[in-house]
DNA sequence: TTGAAAGCGCTAACAA
DNA sequence: TTGTTAGCGCTTTCAA
């Protein structure tokens, strides 16, 4: 093995094996062209000096860097795990390597992290979950960076993006706690200001409302944002003012716990009590006690699909499918039953 | 804004500030040197066209990239969201980007994500949780690429680490139910097969046993890998062969979840007649039902720190502290009590 | 204080 | 089939 500190180039490898540089430049991209003793001899001064060709220089040349940036709002949030996975065996496929930035749903810091994407000469980016602000659109067609979104959608620019319905979804949820039974139903949703599928779940849960002439429940909402403390803060604001439901649909799986923990704490069984579902179905709802009903989001295809979607506006130029919805599907776990009949 | 498809150069920002690409480069590198009127044409005409210097040009010149790379075992656990918060966080702070590579536990994909950082020219590597297994080292040193270990270190080869004191960790939770009065207690560990923590928990449980006459309990020990699902499964063998336990130690809080998953199946109350003490203290552990009683690893620390070091070896080329250990610390929730005092 | 020019490691066009 | 060379975008001498 080489112990010289410096990385071989591409010169060193040409000189190892007594051929031009233009010669190990060609067996790396048009192995073909090169005579087959020569060929060997290069190959094996690459394996003895474990030589890579160096990115920059072909990023200099092909003006692009196969790398593609990933924008997320919080990397502690399980949802984004999940996501990440699909995007990444997505990107090996591609051959592309990526790049995570996790905003913490700070202007400033997506700013930053756009800039230092554009310095690093990132192909593309993927723009998880978060609202399409001006400023960020103005940004990225600034910096000439294609770029799709995942788990969010924007109304007011025309941008690929990939995912669920979520109006759909909260409507089987809702619908679903309905057919169980349940009259009293509330809701903990996303505050909305800012959240991209906060809006459309509480359409979901007030249409369902409306259809099955419950519109009583519509006023059975709080919202919150994000985290566990906050569901916990917010049910107990629910039951606070609204003690007689028997049911709550959760936009979020760590809001159902944080329900199914303030409800517990209260020592109100869950499902005995009251029915929870949640929304994601990230790996920890079926690990939760109880395990969690929930609606199932694609996670992971959401990811390569995205992923996927980016590389087709990378290397056509366009999206075939602008807006693509996967399915979701309702996962009936432990944490809801019928409603218990009066007797 | 600029409407062109291709990304403006220094040559674009010289022609519109009419000045050389020398004077251009200066100011965005010894501002003071240039003249002030200059300097503002050049910076209006790098606003104007959204300029950013690229990085592939750069990094020729400079030998770096300013990139960090991280390779952790499996984006799913929890665990390492709060470590890549952390690192991600140090980066920030010492002007690197960080890009993470999910290796599966799979020797291929590590080998691969290896000479894409290379390729890519990563300053330097994390290597996290995982083995340092010759073929990796050998790799490594053959890429020229400084690397440090996180949440692992290894025997054999002399490598800066940063983690906790799995021994002593290991210990004190073990201890902490022998102090509450348990005698029969049981452990879930980590397969010793390639896991690098797994040894020195296991150690740290037999000598609290040791320690405190309780030798026999050495023999209640069952070994799962990584998966809520194993752990479960382990907890089942665990509870079967020895059903006189009323307290287990696992060394991972999805252990701890699986376990006490069991229990709930089986109608065994945890606390009530099983102490279950997990090791992590991410996030969920503080949301599990029961919250769970843990060893709480400094984990946002781990990653700052471990890119921290890193950053150290790149700088100085040297490392004050060879092997960092960072303090752990044992956090009592709900899934623990004293033993029910037999009448 | 400024500009011209060399060169970082590579690819691709051109010549041989 | 192979080698020579220009040039990708930038920084950094060296001269002016």
């Amino acid at each position: 093995m080489n112990k010289n500190k410096t990385k071989p180039t591409i010169r060193d490898v040409a000189n190892k094996a007594g051929v031009s540089i233009s010669t190990v430049s060609r067996v790396m991209n048009a192995p073909a062209s090169v005579v087959e003793n020569k060929r060997q001899r290069v190959l094996a001064a690459i394996e003895e000096l474990s030589y890579q060709p160096n990115a920059f220089a072909r990023g200099l040349i092909y003006k692009k860097s196969f790398t593609l940036g990933l924008l997320i709002p919080d990397i502690e949030n399980m949802y984004y795990a999940g996501m990440i996975r699909g995007m990444q065996d997505a990107c090996n496929k591609l051959g592309y390597s990526l790049m995570i930035c996790n905003t913490d749903r700070d202007k400033e810091r997506m700013i930053s992290y756009i800039d230092a994407f554009h310095e690093k000469q990132v192909d593309g980016i993927v723009f998880a979950s978060d609202k399409m602000f001006p400023e960020y659109y103005e940004k990225l067609v600034g910096c000439r960076i294609p770029f799709v979104m995942v788990s969010s959608h924007s109304d007011e620019y025309d941008i690929p993006c990939v995912e669920v319905d979520d109006e759909a979804a909260a409507y089987d949820a809702a619908a679903y706690l309905i057919e169980l039974g349940h009259r009293q139903i509330g809701m903990i949703g996303f505050n909305h200001e800012n959240s991209i599928s906060g809006p459309p779940r509480y359409e979901g849960f007030v249409r369902a409302m409306t259809e099955y002439g419950l519109t009583s429940n519509i006023a059975n909402v709080k919202f919150a944002s994000h985290y566990f403390e906050h569901a916990y803060q917010a049910a107990h604001e629910l039951f606070t003012d609204h003690p007689q439901l028997t049911a709550v649909f959760c936009v979020a799986d760590e809001f159902a716990m944080g329900t199914i923990s303030y409800l517990r704490d209260r020592h109100i069984l869950v499902p005995g009590q009251v029915s929870v579902v949640g929304f994601d179905n990230h790996r920890m709802a079926g690990m939760y006690i109880p395990k969690l009903t929930t609606i199932s989001q694609p996670i992971y295809d959401l990811g390569h699909r995205a992923a996927e979607k980016l590389h087709e506006l990378l290397t056509t130029g366009s999206v075939m499918v602008p807006r693509e919805v996967l399915q979701h599907k309702l996962i009936v776990r432990e944490s809801s039953r019928e409603r218990a009949t009066t007797i």
